[in-house]
DNA sequence: TAATTTGGTTTATAATATAAACTACTTTAC
DNA sequence: GTAAAGTAGTTTATATTATAAACCAAATTA
């Protein structure tokens, strides 16, 4: 009856963080900061948990002289999102 | 931009309680538990916060000797429902 | 009458989310 | 040049949540 939900992407902030990527190239860390309106403490572990998954790709680097981290979806993370949204669809469809 | 996710309702399974409720008039806990697959404890304690918040009626009852406990969806519940779909499509529409 | 089943609840534990504290710098103000 | 404040994060401690295990009370079956 209920697909189960990757308990990975059901996640207010971990969702908003690949509901973000899945549109763009890549993003920087601080934009997804502002467009959550996460902390950072908070985005920076998510992140974390969404890379080790390899739902996303974390480049480190530096503009300038202050650190730049920059991610990435991965194949796998659009289509985890994919499988997500269409298993969700089973709760939220009358 | 993202809206905040009803937290009650994030939840793989008190939004499938929710789910099957809401289509339906009411529905026996052990019918809930065999859609649904859960725990009985983990589907007593559930059910207990949704109906805690208002979203659910639950009816205590004996069905000849057996208990039997019986849940409606409430008004409030349907609202908060709505709202939480509508809220997750910001999400989920890319 | 002893085991098993039904229909749950309570409680203990594991998992998760989050904020606070911290690190390592850079920029600005004095 | 050095103290204060800002930037860009990470680490860690704690609060919250989810879940399963243990339990209870009664019924049914062997």
């Amino acid at each position: 009856m209920f697909k189960d939900l990757d308990p990975l992407l059901h996640s207010q902030l971990r969702l908003a963080i690949m509901s973000l990527l899945i549109s763009v190239e890549s993003a920087e860390f601080t934009f997804i900061k502002e467009k959550t309106r996460a902390t950072a403490g908070n985005l920076s572990v998510q992140i974390d948990k969404l890379s080790t998954a390899g739902y996303l790709d974390v480049n480190k680097s530096f503009k300038g002289k202050m650190p730049l981290t920059t991610c990435r979806i991965t194949k796998k993370g659009i289509k985890a999102f994919e499988d997500y949204v269409n298993s969700l669809k089973q709760y939220i469809n009358k």
